[in-house]
DNA sequence: TATTGTTATACTCTATAACTATA
DNA sequence: TATAGTTATAGAGTATAACAATA
């Protein structure tokens, strides 16, 4: 038993502390950026948005944002219901098959993203200030692995 | 510029999406593991509690604990309302000087702690088992640079 | 009968603002 | 007047359960 562990606050037990902290301060980072371009969205509805802008083939149907979201259907409902309501995005039936509602971006979509990814950028570039380059480049590979390890695809 | 930076994805434009992922798996993960223990406590809850036991000197009074949790006193007043109704703390007014509140920890909240801590180990397990030890290491250090660094004191 | 998305409902977390009781 | 904590209210985010339409 080689490990030390010599703090009483160090290692993982400060896990959901920390991520919890930092997940906050990148929201109120990204909401102050957002304000400063004069739009808003909620951080759920920019994920949302994104993950429409990222899908590959056809356009996702609201089971497919459930499951990229990590939430339950219903939670999808809210989100597409605002940015439905704001003209971001689009239902539109599935022809193939009636019970099916695909999300698709619309052009005031595509030029919000435009402004939720600047914000985004200003706010990671504060959040990870503390950081050298080589550091964060660390950082963001150990986050992927995390991210996209076990337990990533349900 | 040796950066290859291949994927449209990388870099830190996923920052906000992979700490809410990590976050969100975390909070399932502890509740599922406080679950096992018949015990049930939120995410904010816990954190709370944790603060009050870390605290050095005299006991925390409610805007101690707002500013360690980084939020708003309001938000205080509903969680210390939640952890004295079950009993795992207690307000004790402070007699020099009678608008203050101070936090203490109970018996009962004692050995909550030491169960929250427990699911809480077994929670950080399960998130970061993708990780070899020594990446655990470096993740760590570098969360709590992040953490403690600038815009960490408010 | 199983699947897709919805309506209805509720809980957690947190914010702003106004108020009370001190100091 | 300034400070500490509260009451009142609201909004974001998400969950569970029951249901309608469709397959």
């Amino acid at each position: 038993m080689p490990s030390p562990s010599p703090a009483p606050f160090a290692g993982s037990g400060n896990l959901a502390e920390q991520l919890v902290r930092l997940t906050r301060r990148m929201h109120r980072a990204q909401k102050r950026h957002l304000e400063q371009l004069d739009i808003a969205f909620t951080p759920a509805q920019s994920r949302l948005l994104r993950i429409v802008d990222h899908y590959h083939g056809t356009p996702p149907r609201m089971a497919d944002l459930a499951e990229r979201l990590e939430v339950v259907p219903r939670a999808v409902t809210t989100l597409v219901d605002a940015l439905e309501a704001n003209g971001s995005v689009r239902r539109v039936p599935d022809p193939a098959n009636r019970r099916v509602v695909r999300i698709e971006l619309t052009d005031t979509g595509r030029r919000a993203l435009r402004a939720l990814r600047s914000a985004r950028r200003a706010a990671a570039e504060e959040i990870l200030a503390p950081l050298t380059a080589e550091q964060r480049e660390v950082f963001g590979d150990l986050l992927s692995a995390l991210v996209d390890g076990p337990g990533g695809h349900h």
